[in-house]
DNA sequence: CGCTACAATGTAATCGTTTACAAAAAATCC
DNA sequence: GGATTTTTTGTAAACGATTACATTGTAGCG
């Protein structure tokens, strides 16, 4: 053989398959599908004839075939509201990373948070074969999709929101007690007129963070004056909107909780855009520790989410579930974290609990 | 037949095929299958019975044998470095609007920026036998993971970052205009010490940015100081060291350029710490037009990408290469939008262009 | 040495589609 | 009406993997 200048490889993956591998090996293709799938019985000498095989035409076995003949697709299918919010952004890192790990793709879809949207997916999800599904619902009090999905047998884990009656295994916060410490707090610190901007009523978590806000509100023997609550819809827009409301009562709120990101947004908008201080003019506490929130003057005080957990779990979870369908049903409901920052308290508009900045990119 | 309470429908879906469908209508597989694919040549009658099979048994084709038999997988793999980065979020939303709408799947890989993520993500794009993969590479000035998969005869799109070298198609912005722009406006201002932080030394839009200050620094008569260079790593903790290191200087620059979002948050609040204002002590600009970027205090100055442009049409490129494998080489630049805002004009700091809030979630 | 037991390997059926080709039915023409 | 074309339908062979089963080879044992 006469020596070959140093090409890059000669590469011919398109159209590679296992007969092409047990042909070069000189082996049956019953033998490249046990060394590939690593059950062993293969002589060692046969065993690297093979895996040199593969080596050097860059074979990748088909997952359409292998799904085919296997009968599990291995894959899962995450319905999210909107992956540009980064909350769910994040959720869905982290159920990537547990269901990589175990040999599971993640397929994606993005409802944006309307009952048709949920069900296109779906159909792509059954037509995909998935193993499980991963979802928030779009609306909380109408899961008739998961209703119907769940008498084909499929694996089902409801994240964020409520799984209402669906008898299927569940992962959230307690949004009513995030919501009434964070208020509890507002009150200690001796707010009065404190308002609420929540989000829309078809949607658990907004429904609950209102109850959380009124009880909080009952146990501090103050009257709940429904002025002060607003319903937006979790978007910037509606909660500029919201506070410009809130802004034109008659006896203006001395603080505001909000219960998204985006809407906290719009809310601080309004208030500066009115020349308005936070905390000094209002309070201001919201959900989510987005990385801007200990970034921008003042600090936001945040209601945080343990997303990694949320995410991590939701995999588990639905892996769980498949590998053993009879366990019994599982809810977890995970803690909140308030972390009090400059936005709630009444000082000088500075930091109480300076925060390093993290790692978490924005 | 007894009349049964409305029950909802038996529902069997696991495991229907064309031949239940084709049994259930009294018909060949050839004929569903003819039905499926809509190509006409059925009778109408026999069209009905067919639908009215697949509508009651709730049939799904089973995409991994269509695709076994096809060898067309309608997947498009994408590789992003970081999805939680709202724009690489905005990004992928936009092709995935796209290729939905042609009937492609989206498979989202999450880099991490490492040229290992990178390889094995595209080893299981292979596995999946994707028609194209859209790509922002870890390092642009080491494609040799995108190289060798060109020899596959694979359709490659390279967005945001440049494809170097390699013959295919792509589309970004031109990162030393915007940057140059941006450096002009703050001379312009009257600025004579303007820092920059910028991105890693691997990323081809941190090199561009640095090009871009660099040169409107030049065209304005203005030294270039390498101290008020800072090289950070794209992520928040980057920015504040970053910025850290500039207000230690002898002279501290009176404004700072930022080539990314993230770092922009680490900066702001560096400079919020050390109780300096913002753009009083010293003025910031920053790219992208994050939800929050108009909701701070002050309004941030950006350098504005069109997210959805880029996103658009890499998703249309790589459809046209499958369409047309021989088709001229596209390189799309798209121009940016510089939005000045508060940060940035040596007024009160208040916002020059008061900016409604937008639809745009968070 | 011959028989049995066990390990290693190969052969061929299978998964659910699509589609080339064959066959049948219907329409057209003279 | 019968030959010819055209339309509609069905039959069966792929696609690329896995795996039950058959076969071959190897070793162990009396």
């Amino acid at each position: 053989m006469s020596q070959t200048p140093p090409q890059p490889k000669p590469f011919k993956t398109a159209g590679v398959t296992v007969k092409d591998v047990a042909a070069q090996a000189g082996v049956s293709t019953a033998t490249v599908s046990r060394v590939l799938s690593g059950k062993g019985g293969v002589r060692p000498e046969l065993e690297a004839r093979v895996r040199s095989a593969i080596d050097s035409l860059d074979y990748h076995p088909n997952q359409a075939a292998r799904r085919l003949r296997e009968r599990k697709a291995r894959i899962i299918g995450v319905l999210v509201p909107e992956i540009q919010i980064p909350f769910f952004a994040g959720i869905v890192t982290y159920i990537d990373e547990v269901l990589q790990e175990a040999g599971y793709l993640l397929l994606l879809g993005n409802t944006h948070d309307s009952l048709q949207g949920e069900q296109e997916h779906i159909n792509i999800f059954l037509g995909e074969d998935v193993s499980g599904i991963i979802f928030a619902a779009a609306n909380s009090f109408d899961l008739s999709n998961y209703q119907r999905l769940l008498q084909t047998g499929i694996p089902l884990v409801a994240f964020d929101r409520t799984p209402g009656r669906l008898k299927i295994d569940s992962v959230r916060i307690d949004n009513v007690r995030a919501t009434a410490r964070a208020a509890s707090h507002l009150v200690e610190e001796g707010h009065r007129q404190i308002a609420l901007i929540t989000g829309p009523r078809q949607i658990s978590t907004a429904v609950d963070r209102q109850n959380g806000y009124e009880q909080a509100l009952h146990n501090a023997g103050l009257a709940s004056n429904p002025a002060l609550i607003q319903v937006g819809d979790y978007i910037q827009a509606g909660g500029y909107q919201a506070m410009q409301r809130l802004l034109e009562l008659p006896e203006r709120p001395s603080a505001v909780l909000v219960a998204d990101t985006a809407m906290a947004l719009g809310a601080m908008q309004c208030i500066h855009e009115r020349n308005l201080r936070i905390p000094n003019d209002i309070a201001l506490i919201s959900f989510d520790d987005l990385p801007w929130a200990a970034a921008v003057q003042p600090p936001l005080t945040v209601i945080a989410q343990p997303v990694k957990d949320i995410g991590v779990t939701a995999a588990r979870l639905i892996l769980e579930r498949i590998q053993n369908p009879d366990a019994p049903l599982r809810r977890v409901v995970l803690d909140t974290e308030l972390i009090l920052r400059g936005s709630c308290c009444c000082g000088p508009g500075q930091s109480l609990a300076p925060h390093l900045p993290t790692n978490s990119r924005s």
